[in-house]
DNA sequence: AATGAATGAGGGTTCATTCAT
DNA sequence: TATGAATGAACCCTCATTCAT
């Protein structure tokens, strides 16, 4: 039987042509796999997922997945990454052009959620801690502790300049979190709306939920 | 080996004395199977849970639990019910008590957190669908149309009383039904929040985050 | 289809009358599993033999051998055990009933050979140790340097007692085990030698092997 | 990556001065390729050492190892001649220069175990029948008749020369090549003995073992 | 009602082997 | 010659499910 590459033809030619080298390749072949598992596991659930579900999605051999990853506990935790990597980003906007702990969080909340739309689908995988291992969890944690910082630091920092009423940081970065992990449920690349509609709404709510009364944007609709 | 019952000796005390017919005492061992199921499901992900680690936990042999239910699958659906049966409930008290559409999702939701909450441990099961069989899966899906009619019927009826700005009660109604079925993440019946708590925070920061800019609530803290 | 029990109707007739207890009846079938593993493994080697073929040689479905043993690596660990119970018996014997360091180095090896042939149709499994975990390995090593100081002081105590003439007990041992551990490669139970006779021609060699010279047995043949 | 030679820089470096042809290098690195394979699969067994195990060891890549032998199974069949042909060796040293029975089996087994120990590491490959094609099988079983007959030969001849007692030569045989096949189990390069002093050990215990009582050795310790 | 014993299907993982470059 | 990439067959093990007692 034929050996078929993990990429299909069209994609291939992009780099048969330019300059990469084997690594690169590689490196992109591993990213596609990530890529995929990451939507097939959140479709149909980590455990419901065969390592033969993601290889025949990408028309290979389930061996061949397993030359790009050491196992599905792997693939699993590069799953997370991905997410994790958008919310370093989405970080990095905000603390950069935000100019007050409202417009931060804006920032932090608009690009996150338009991210994980338009690059993931819908969202990253979130929802399956009890997979990992313990040393992946670990690193989880740690990156979730660092996501919780900043996302309670910038709502504080809101209340400290008048911007947000009084409220429990914690229990509204729960909530937030969860709106935003729960897209996926319903969002469909087919759908009407896209990922920038959606964030528009998402940070409307939000900073209204929490926003000082006098303090109320008015922006209108 | 000494035959054990489904539910612990002070339980069973309750009805060995009392009158209770044989097929109450099944419906009660099925329903303590069901609660007892629907946290394992949720702490360990239905697809990580086995039917063994369900007996386990009840202390009696896998084989009972199929003398109660005909299947893993049946026994998920039972857990979907348990919550849906909380938001009939829920729907129910808001219906008979709000007077507006404000009031009513108000009640919808602090009833309906608190239920999951005190009663389910954090949260029912909600987000296995894809382990659902065809037929199970169209009426849980009958089950969440009525909800999000609900829902969104409060909101719209907000918005047409002027209680609330104008905004996307579809949307809105996945932004928070997201936050609530992430609550189980997070919450420990250890911790220092009780569901009254949480349910008020949430409430607050829902209605706010839709509220007409003039007709906010200036319920102060 | 029908299940099958772990052993034939035959050996099941046995205990159908009897009243053995359900325990009992389980370690029979899993002295029976583990015995029948041994010769497996011998004849195909470990690494060769799946579980299915332990299984199909008892006529049963593989998931029954796991009902018995945890996994593969526990099923060698008893096959090894097994071959430990008869050196332990041939000490005991030995002890007993050998009056000097000759004799009881006779006894020690006529009773392990005929055990091994006559009980485990030629020899133990002995050289599968890369295949142990680390916490078998110890506990068969443990076992293995007990021997060794049986073995070896027994041949001490000959050369103390001017039966045996002088020679290194650690290579003396070495060689007789080996020679020990390769009679299943050759025994076949259709073959014209027996147990007695084999242990016979075995021990007359080792013992003439290291006789001091005026003290050698002049028993004829 | 550059490319790595099968042999290490100085062995290579003796070929690229010296007029070797092409064939010859082949020939020698072939050679180096089943020799490290010998003793990996001696080590590890032949089942749990994989082609990967092989070629990481010799540090060059899997399908290097195709490049030299056709299969898993050919290199097990070539490990396996490595050991025949220091038998070969042994049987013609031994009948060019033994002038009985005695000494021819002295000389065999002298010569022979030393050059186990000496060039093979303790022991050539030789318990894994089971896992050889059947045709190699006939092969080296053809190669055991010839020793067998050797062994036994010498063992007779011995016998009607009056220095061995009546014995069983093909039991003889067994027990010694069993002790033989043993000795890579302890030996170990770093151990304080070589492989003279365990050949003088081994002889003197086997030739012992049979020899007649009146004929036999006074040689002294 | 409850249990121990048994099964069949399926999933994760390894590995010998091949082939284009 | 040498390598990276790819495949298919096995194998270990788990688990939902059934059934005789």
């Amino acid at each position: 039987m034929a050996r078929k590459p993990l990429m299909n033809e069209s994609q291939n030619a992009k780099w048969d042509g330019v300059g990469l080298t084997r690594l690169e390749v590689h490196e992109a072949k591993r990213r596609a796999l990530v890529a995929t598992a990451s939507q097939i596991f959140r479709k149909k659930g980590y455990a419901n997922t065969s390592m033969d579900d993601v290889a025949k999605f990408l028309n290979v051999s389930k061996a061949v997945v397993y030359y790009y990853v050491k196992n599905k506990q792997e693939l699993l935790f590069l799953c997370y990454q991905l997410a994790f990597q958008y919310g370093a980003e989405a970080q990095a906007h905000a603390e950069k052009n935000g100019k007050n702990g409202r417009e931060k969080l804006e920032m932090l909340l608009r690009y996150y959620t338009v991210s994980l739309i338009e690059k993931l689908g819908g969202g990253g995988l979130m929802s399956e801690d009890s997979a990992l291992t313990p040393e992946h969890l670990a690193t989880v944690q740690d990156n979730r502790r660092n996501w919780n910082r900043v996302f309670r630091g910038f709502v504080q920092e809101g209340i400290a300049s008048g911007h947000f009423r009084d409220c429990n940081p914690r229990l509204i970065e729960f909530f937030v979190m969860g709106a935003i992990r729960n897209i996926h449920h319903w969002y469909s690349r087919e759908g009407e709306m896209g990922g920038e509609q959606i964030a528009d709404e998402l940070v409307r709510f939000v900073i209204d939920g929490i926003a000082r009364p006098d303090a109320r944007r008015t922006r209108g609709r």
